[in-house]
DNA sequence: TAGATTGTTAATCGATTAACAATC
DNA sequence: TAGATTGTTAATCGATTAACAATC
């Protein structure tokens, strides 16, 4: 019944780690956890525990084959499983996430976007963006697992709802307002100003003197 | 020497604090932790933690004066102290972000957007987009503090650094790549990618069965 | 053998929660 | 006084780091 333990942060290395290895020079062809978090910035324990996490190919003296330990992580963040996704708030923002190239290489598809009054009927990529009162009519003939909802924080909570009843299993909420769903539903909040004032205090934090 | 100690998690709940506080209904003038906790669905002990530390107007039986823990709030996180930043890389993301409303009532401005090649000379919002040689024109004529790179992976680091070399303090960073900066620049990765994967494997680990 | 590396166990650190004392 | 609340001290939890044993 517990859902499996799963850190958060570890998911968000994966993928960093993946890149690193991806974009080493062809002729490498092993790589230890010593060099990764070298050239990464992370403690090196960190990066030998979190690889033996997921993969058991590390050989001691040689380091991990790149090619297992690409196919480990691509195993373990289970790109090849497709995951269908909408997103409703089809703005600046909307558009330019429905346009995104980066979502497919992990495996994620946005197929449309939804909009109470759809700005254009196709983005430049040539997704769709349907009216509003499509959306359950949609996710009745697709497997939409995740919704992304990028409209005023006013609307937000409504849309998240008719989003729920429609069966979807996880929220990426850009809106700047907290979202109420039942427990069985992932809700991940991106508030961009938040974000980003985070780190405005974080650069304040760093100055040399106060 | 060494910098005043900050949480992000911390700065990242004191917003949302703020937001549900200013959101309450015009005539209540206290608020207890618990409350805050309660509909925000936090831990109280967390809530009452978080207002102490940033502000002394608690008092016992009646809670926090509305008033008072809005000043203080917005006086821990330094709203009225304006900050000056630029965005290089104009595509859908970047021209997004021009036009955000949202950073300005945390008293962060925005003030261009830089492109090789610059799509439009204007955002919708009225937001100029300069091409790349005259970034350390601007830069030199405004005090500009951090800078939110928007460019393809490839790009990033060459970007990164003529920011550095401007003297920028922080960088937000939406390319999907690691960037190298000398240790009193600040840097906040959004890899749109990375998080949304975090999303859908916690999604997946959420699971009722296996 | 010596060196490079993995993998594991214990220690530390930071954040959150629990328990409870204080007080208006 | 009883109740609601703050604020503090101790306990717990999770993530990271340190120390070190194993081994190719």
């Amino acid at each position: 019944m517990e859902p499996t333990k799963v850190s958060k942060r570890l998911l968000t290395r994966l993928p960093v780690y993946l890149n690193y290895i991806k974009a080493l020079p062809e002729e490498t062809t092993h790589i230890s956890a010593t060099k990764i978090a070298g050239d990464l910035g992370f403690g090196d324990v960190l990066v030998r525990k979190d690889l033996a996490k997921i993969s058991n190919g590390g050989r001691r003296k040689t380091g991990h084959s790149r090619e297992t330990l690409i196919r480990d992580i691509e195993n373990y963040l289970d790109y090849s499983t497709d995951t269908g996704m909408i997103i409703v708030g089809t703005g600046k923002l909307g558009q330019a996430l429905l346009d995104y190239r980066g979502f497919e290489e992990f495996g994620m598809r946005l197929l449309a976007g939804f909009d109470a009054r759809p700005p254009v009927d196709r983005t430049p990529g040539g997704k769709i963006i349907y009216p509003m009162d499509q959306l359950e009519d949609f996710c009745s003939c697709h497997i939409i697992r995740i919704g992304i909802i990028a409209v005023p924080a006013a609307h937000a909570q409504n849309v998240c709802d008719r989003l729920v009843d429609c069966g979807i299993e996880a929220i990426w909420n850009f809106a700047p307002t907290r979202l109420n769903v039942p427990a069985h539903v992932t809700v991940q909040n991106e508030d961009l100003a938040i974000s980003l004032n985070a780190l405005r205090m974080q650069m304040k934090a760093n100055e040399p003197e106060d």
